[in-house]
DNA sequence: GGATTGGTTGGCAACATGGCAAACTAAGCA
DNA sequence: TGCTTAGTTTGCCATGTTGCCAACCAATCC
């Protein structure tokens, strides 16, 4: 393990760590039907302005959007779209938690 | 935005949040090569046992991996193949990430 | 100019996470 | 039985994350 490998996973646990959050996957399920700006992002979130473009300053920072200025408002929108293709994933693995859990349940009867 | 969605979104962001560190990338990429004793981990990530140990019943909790106990060892693997395909989206990002910033040192030209 | 709207930033308190060390368990060996 | 090896758990501390509030900036409207 050198240098080099150390610094590249430390880059990818922080584009991941980026999506690690509820809020943030919200706003990422938004996002993936088009451009919203700041203040829709809010209404869909549900806290504190602040606090949603925190998070928007977090994923810009990670690479996993983008923003555009117009007027006084800001948008936002999904710069890599084959993370959403991760989510089906995601949702695979909590079937294969669901479904072990469940064979789990049946072998305690 | 009801009860049952933000579960669910909860849900997500945990098993994105297992894989959200570099130990733990590390250790994935590794187990995507094969199962792997805990005493093989520890080498490839170069943290203490305990330390290791947690990372990995915390990424077994998240159903990332799997354990399989021989003798006095515990070999982890895998359990849901699909998340190294999204580990290529994750270099994506990074290289775009990348791009963009070469763009602009070339606009600064 | 002043007031309003849409966002961002800084500060801070509450909470979660990571990592080391020490105590512990369980299997194998002598 | 006692010793060693492989792992896990616990405790503790340092560090990072989150979210609210208040202050701020910048565009628009009057």
């Amino acid at each position: 393990m050198n240098a080099h490998d150390e610094e590249l996973y430390r880059a990818k646990a922080q584009v991941i760590k980026a999506m690690a959050h509820p809020s943030r996957l919200m706003i990422m399920d938004a996002l993936s039907r088009g451009e919203r700006c700041v203040c829709d992002l809010q209404r869909i979130v549900g806290s504190d302005m602040s606090t949603v473009s925190k998070h928007l300053s977090l994923m810009k920072n990670a690479g996993i959007v983008r923003d555009r200025k117009v007027g006084q408002q800001v948008f936002y929108s999904l710069r890599v779209p084959c993370i959403l293709r991760f989510f089906d994933c995601v949702e695979a693995v909590l079937a294969d938690r669901y479904s072990a859990f469940h064979v789990l349940s049946k072998e305690a009867d």
